[in-house]
DNA sequence: TGATCTTACGTTTAGCGTAACAATA
DNA sequence: TATTGTTACGCTAAACGTAAGATCA
C-alpha cells in the first residue's frame, strides 16, 4: 500500500526537481526517497519516471500521478481542517451584536455559566443577525427591534442612550438646553469611535452635514479628546474617565433613534438565551 | 500519521456499525480496529466517538470526519484510475472510421506494426471522427470526404462499391440490367447487417419505402440469407461465400453515394498514417 | 452465555539512516 | 571533483495477531 508521505514525497520531488532537494526539504535521507519512488510506481504499476544512471524525471504519467497526489493531499488537509473546524464549533458560543456596548455585558456572562465554552462575538447589521440565528450559525443575537418569528426566542435585553458631550464654550450650550436632536448638533464636526455598530451609520445619516474624525485605537482616542475640543458621543453604558473629558458637558439626545432597547434573540431549540441571561443578571448588568 | 488503511476502517466501521463486523470485511482482528480508532482519534485531536464499556459509536465530528474520508478515498481511488487509464492511453492508439470495412485492413497494418500497442477501434459519424482527431482522442480516422483542415493530415485510402444481390427471379432483373441505382430497388423489402456506419444512414435515407430486416450476429445472419430471398447488399470489400448467397445475382449499385473513396485522417503530430499506411500497402490491402 | 470492546504481550516485519558504490557534468 | 541516484546492511520501532479480561444484554 501507499501513504500519505509517500505522495507528499512524490509532490515534493515535482516541486524541487530532484531527489536530494526533496529529501533536504523533507528531512529525510534520500535513499529514502529512492525506495519511495521505486515503491509508488510499482503501486502504480505503470511507468513514472524516466531515469538515466543519475539522474531521474517524472514523465507525463508522472507528472499526472502528482496532479491527482495534490488533489488527495488536498482532500486529507481538508478533513483535517473540517473536522476540527466543526469539533470547535461545537465548543463554540457565536455571539452577535449590532452595536459593541451589549457584547460587555453579555460575554462576561456567557463566559461565567459556560467556562469549557470558546465564546465568538462580533459586530454585525440588524437584518445579518436574524438571519444568521434563523440559520443556526449564530447562538445568541443582539438587535435593535423586537423579533417576532416564530423559530426565535427573542426578549428585550438593555437599554442605550445616547448623548453629545460638548466643550463648555459650545454655541448649543449658551441656553443650557436639558437636550439635544440631532439636527441640532448636525454641521459641528466630531471625534467618533470606530467598530460602533449601528451607532456609526445613524451619527452619519442624522449628521449629514457633520464631518467625523474617526479613531480605532482606545489609546489613541483618549489622547486625541484631551487634546482637542471636538465633540464626543457617550451612552449610559459607555462613559469615559473625567480627566479625559477635558472639560466637555453631556447633553442627552432627545431623538428616538438615539435611546434604543437591544433584544436578545436566539434558536428555539437553544436554551441558552432563557437559563443563562435570566432578567436578574440583566438587570445587574445594566447597574 | 494517518494512513489509508486507517481511513478505510473507519469508513468501514461507519458501513457496519460495530468494529468486530468491520474487522471482520476487512479481514483483519478487531483489536486492530480498536487500536486504529484510537490513533486517528489521537490524530484528529478531537473527540469522535461515544464509548460505552462494550460499545463504540460515531458522534457528529467522528460523522463529519467519514464524510471527509471517504472523500479522500474517493480522491485515491480516483488517483489510481487516472493514472492507470493515461498510461493505457499512451500504449493506445485509437482509430475510428464511418463504416466498418475499412477498419477490417487498417487495423491488422496498424497491429503489425506497432506490436507493442493496443488498438481501439469503433465506428462513428463523419462529423464526430473529424472533431476527435482535431481534438487527439481519435488518432487515424477513417471518413468519407477529403478533409482540407490544415492541423489535419489526409489522403485517400480505399474505396468500397455498393452492390445488390437479388434472387434470380426478382422483378428488377427482367431487363438484366448491368446496374441500378437505389430508387430502383427502393420498396424492396431487404436483409441487413448492423453496425454498418454511414451505410445503414444512406440505404435508409435512399430506399425510404423499404424496410430492413436487421441482423447482427454473423451466423444468424447467414442462416437467414440461406433461407430467404430477401435481397441483400454486398460490397467489394464484404462479400459473401457463395453457398450463403442462396443463388442471389448481385448488380452494382450506380448511384455516386454508392461508391466511396474512403480517406485516412490523423493529427499532424501524428506520423501514423505518413509511415505506416503507405500507398503500396493501400493497394495490397484491397486486393 | 454470547457479543462487543479493550488491554497486554510477544513476534514479525516494514522502513529508516548510514555507508559504500556508480555515473555524470 | 561535486552532485546525483542506487544498492546493501543493520537496527529500530511500529503494527499485527493471539490471548485474556471486562462489560452489557
Amino acid at each position: 500500500m501507499i501513504s500519505f508521505e509517500d505522495l507528499e514525497q512524490l509532490t515534493a520531488f515535482a516541486r524541487h526537481g530532484t531527489l536530494v532537494k526533496a529529501a533536504d526539504a523533507l528531512h529525510i535521507s534520500q535513499p529514502t526517497i529512492t525506495r519511495t519512488m521505486k515503491n509508488i510506481e510499482e503501486y502504480f504499476g505503470v511507468k513514472l519516471f524516466e531515469r538515466s544512471k543519475n539522474r531521474i524525471r517524472l514523465n507525463g504519467t508522472g507528472e499526472k500521478a502528482v496532479e491527482h497526489a495534490e488533489k488527495v493531499l488536498d482532500a486529507a488537509r481538508q478533513m483535517m481542517a473540517s473536522v476540527r473546524e466543526y469539533d470547535r464549533s461545537l465548543r463554540t458560543i457565536v455571539v452577535e451584536s449590532c452595536a459593541p456596548a451589549p457584547l460587555w455585558f453579555i460575554v462576561p456572562q456567557l463566559a461565567k455559566k459556560y467556562p469549557a465554552m470558546t465564546l465568538s462575538s462580533s459586530l454585525a447589521g440588524n437584518e445579518e443577525i436574524i438571519e444568521h440565528v434563523r440559520e443556526g450559525i449564530c447562538h445568541v443575537g443582539i438587535v435593535l427591534t423586537p423579533c417576532t418569528e416564530p423559530s426565535i426566542h427573542c426578549r428585550p435585553y438593555i437599554q442605550e442612550n445616547l448623548s453629545i458631550c460638548l466643550p463648555p464654550n459650545h454655541p448649543v450650550l449658551q441656553n443650557a438646553p436639558a437636550s439635544l436632536d440631532f439636527r441640532d448638533i448636525n454641521g459641528f464636526n466630531c471625534l467618533l469611535r470606530s467598530r460602533l455598530g449601528f451607532w456609526d451609520d445613524l451619527c452619519r445619516r442624522e449628521m449629514p452635514a457633520s464631518r467625523f474624525l474617526v479613531q480605532e485605537d482606545d489609546d489613541e482616542f483618549r489622547e486625541l479628546m484631551r487634546n482637542s475640543t471636538l465633540p464626543i458621543f457617550i451612552t449610559n453604558l459607555a462613559t469615559y474617565r473625567e480627566e479625559d473629558m477635558n472639560g466637555r458637558v453631556s447633553i442627552p439626545i432627545a431623538d428616538p433613534k438615539a435611546n434604543v432597547v437591544y433584544h436578545l434573540i436566539s434558536g428555539k431549540n437553544i436554551d441558552i438565551l432563557g437559563t443563562i441571561v435570566s432578567d436578574k443578571n440583566i438587570t445587574a448588568a445594566i447597574l
